[in-house]
DNA sequence: GCTTTAATGTACACATTGTAGGCATTCAAA
DNA sequence: TTTGAATGCCTACAATGTGTACATTAAAGC
């Protein structure tokens, strides 16, 4: 058999929202990506480490914005999705699909 | 914000195999289909314990087979996906989609 | 200048899920 | 009566999910 290699849940939410979210990915909007897609709460933390873990992984590609930031805070680590990380959304994708085949009548389309 | 209490990734594959078996689901079977569906290897402690945590969860509902099964083996476990399985597998759903919304001529349709 | 506030990120701890391996039970067949 | 096959259960450990608290930076207010 394949690969198996499967991600998680939220790891796949957090890999679809930096790919929504495009240049400009970073825990922030990332963040509120899935909030407001998904409606449910999110904690910072769980963005984080869920970034840090991906990027380990080799799913996604990170570093730090400008030094010196014009507005405030630490500089902002921009993120974006390596191709690895592109193959494991799919394989998820399509693993769900294929358990999905047939059911939608059954459980009322939606 | 709604309900979030997110169901797992293995744990919706389980939920879905039962689903697609119907009546007779059981853990021999549920490995098996997921196995032929994904592609992927399961093995058989993670399909049981996975049965288990469900139905502690109110998920899945079990009863054992006929005491003095014909052919071999212990009591066949049968299970039935309760209404709030149902549930979890739809709002599952329903989050992925919305992430997935637009992405999929990004990535190269599948 | 000093303090406060807002925007960020990082560190850590703990809970939940994922996953495998081995043991137990039962019955048929050898 | 021993062996084998089909099944479930137990237990341990790894990976993921999730939150809280702390650190850093610069603008804004005073």
């Amino acid at each position: 058999m394949g690969d198996h290699t499967p991600i998680g849940e939220f790891e796949q939410l957090v890999l679809l929202a930096i790919l929504q979210i495009g240049d400009t990915a970073y825990g922030v909007p990332v963040r509120r990506e899935i909030e407001h897609r998904t409606g449910r709460p999110v904690s910072r933390g769980a963005v984080y480490t869920t970034l840090d873990r991906l990027e380990s992984k080799g799913l996604l590609e990170s570093w730090l914005g400008e030094p010196t930031p014009e507005r405030s805070g630490k500089a902002k680590r921009f993120y974006r999705v390596e191709h690895a990380g592109i193959d494991a959304l799919k394989e998820s994708r399509s693993a769900l699909r294929s358990m999905w085949t047939g059911l939608e009548t059954v459980l009322g389309e939606l």
